[in-house]
DNA sequence: TCACATATGCTCGTTTTGAGTATATATAGG
DNA sequence: CCTATATATACTCAAAACGAGCATATGTGA
């Protein structure tokens, strides 16, 4: 089987592309899903394909037969100790975050659009803060922390919930997905966490559970994008053609799970010339009929010249 | 996960673990080579590792007895058209950032630190812009753009060459390294651009070529360290444990390639209280004394509460 | 016609930047 | 010792950006 003691080893490796396709839909963010929401679309990376992207097309397109638009790339992992099976192959996880928009037909058999904050529920705080936060979540990390051997592991793990999930005076912030999942993973409150122990129960304040570490990519795909949001126009990906301030508003809102400041995001979108008028307006959304805008194309070329935070010198 | 007919195929799949390894020593930034300069660390990554990050660390300190510091994730590809062999064997390559500090002691055979401009002497406008800039580089993107066969195609060429290298009043943006190589590249300015011909004369106005696609690897570290340095505080893993407020901003521009405003350098320092004095100071620097400094660890913990841009809400 | 809902314009005080000017304290050379 | 020359450090000032909120416009439906 094996040719030598070295080459032998790196064939036994295999490349696995993983999809978080994204999209917003009226006023929700979603993400495509396969077998029952529990899996992210996902294939293995072959001869064939041309480059890492294209495998993933190919993949994710025929999976859930919804095209993918914006593509960009995650992170790439191989922990050993968290993969489900315990096979001696090894398996290299290559993750990608993609934006569309979600379409009236169909997907495919077993594909789904679900919504992110159903594997998330603490991350939406639209409507304040989830009441299972403080009263279930919090609680548990406590007793996880307090359950320390020593005093600084106590300390360490207390601080980090903290800075985490904004106790102690720490505001909360929207873009430590990956760390808040992390932590509880690590104070086993994810039902993963459980899988490996055989039991399975876990309380609906945690969330869904996903396949393998799904759920791990999904909250790095996340909190990518919330970042995003605030220097790249990445939202219109997400956009249809045509759109109300408002609508463009809210989909922010469900992307960054809270609420923004009316006035003022109107004035940041117009003073960076992200979108032009259609001249047409809508009266649908009830009330005093609002403009309707379009993204102005010129943009995605022109903020390429982003903003720096140098004092930079004249000389 | 899916086991099917295809799974054969994915065995024959190589990963290559990459680093690009940094340091700052006397206001140059400094790049970790072998071969002569011409390769970055890197090896497969192989059954025995225990995690990808593991696996680079092996590779590294082995190939060049240097620790390696903070790491993170850069960049995962697997393009086939341009690896230089042209073995049927499919390697993906996982690069990697480490930051460290220089060393006295010297690095194994093979491996020497190189100033990372010998490689993009373009990027260095500390002092005002590189003649070659204007002498060469631009007339040639501009004899590539005019070689277009179609006016659109002119006029896209045109256009990113012009946002890429701040023409036609487009300012210069410092951390559009990997665009202003892949645009070389695309022009076949570039010495590894030449090497599938054969020929493989350029001008040193475009810098020393490297193996395979190690020079976009160094592009993309370049790239996102610059990114980094203006919301992070990573500067402070390239200094020494004590430092003046000069040499600190001299590493900065070291990264950044462009000169910073010294006092206002300061003022935003001192604000966010990044550094904490440490009672002594040196005379070293000819001229005022200067105060010595010391990184306040504490901001590990509280920067992860970083900024936003989106204009929140109260309610 | 009125209550209600959303759209949109505008104000105002506070912070954060960008760009300097002014002053302090060393060393090196005559 | 004095002076030229570095660098260090303190302050100023206007412009721009930001956070919060008030006021007004213009629809729909009871």
């Amino acid at each position: 089987m094996r040719q030598s003691a070295e080459s032998g080893q790196r064939h036994s490796i295999a490349a696995e592309l993983i999809a978080v396709l994204v999209a917003v839909t009226i006023g929700q963010p979603r993400v495509m899903t396969i077998e029952r929401g529990q899996s992210l679309p996902s294939g293995p990376f072959e001869l064939g394909h041309r480059s890492l992207q294209s495998g993933l097309r190919d993949w994710v397109e025929h999976q859930t037969r919804h095209p993918l638009g914006y593509i960009e790339q995650l992170y790439t992992f191989a922990d050993r100790d968290r993969t489900a099976n315990g096979s001696a192959q090894r398996v290299v996880s290559i993750s990608y975050l993609a934006l569309t928009r979600e379409e009236q037909a169909a997907p495919a058999d077993k594909a789904a659009w679900r919504n992110w904050y159903d594997y998330f529920p603490w991350e939406d705080h639209r409507a304040g803060v989830p009441p299972a936060l403080p009263d279930v979540i919090v609680p548990h990390l406590k007793a996880w922390a307090d359950g320390a051997d020593d005093r600084p592991t106590h300390d360490d793990r207390w601080q980090r919930a903290a800075i985490a999930f904004g106790l102690d005076g720490n505001g909360w912030n929207e873009e430590l997905v990956l760390q808040r999942y992390e932590l509880l993973y690590e104070a086993a409150l994810v039902g993963e966490a459980h899988r490996r122990q055989g039991e399975n129960r876990t309380l609906s304040a945690f969330g869904l559970a996903m396949a393998a570490d799904h759920r791990r990519i999904l909250a790095t795909g996340i909190a990518r994008l919330r970042a995003k949001i605030k220097y790249r126009p990445v939202v219109f990906e997400l956009m249809p053609s045509v759109f109300t301030l408002l609508q463009l508003q809210r989909s922010v809102e469900a992307l960054a799970g809270r609420l923004v400041h009316k006035q003022n995001f109107r004035r940041l979108v117009e003073q960076q010339e992200l979108v032009e008028e259609t001249g047409s307006s809508t009266t649908d959304t009830g009330g005093r009929p609002a403009k309707l805008f379009r993204f102005r194309h010129g943009v995605l070329a022109e903020r390429a010249v982003a903003g720096t935070k140098l004092p930079l010198s004249r000389a």
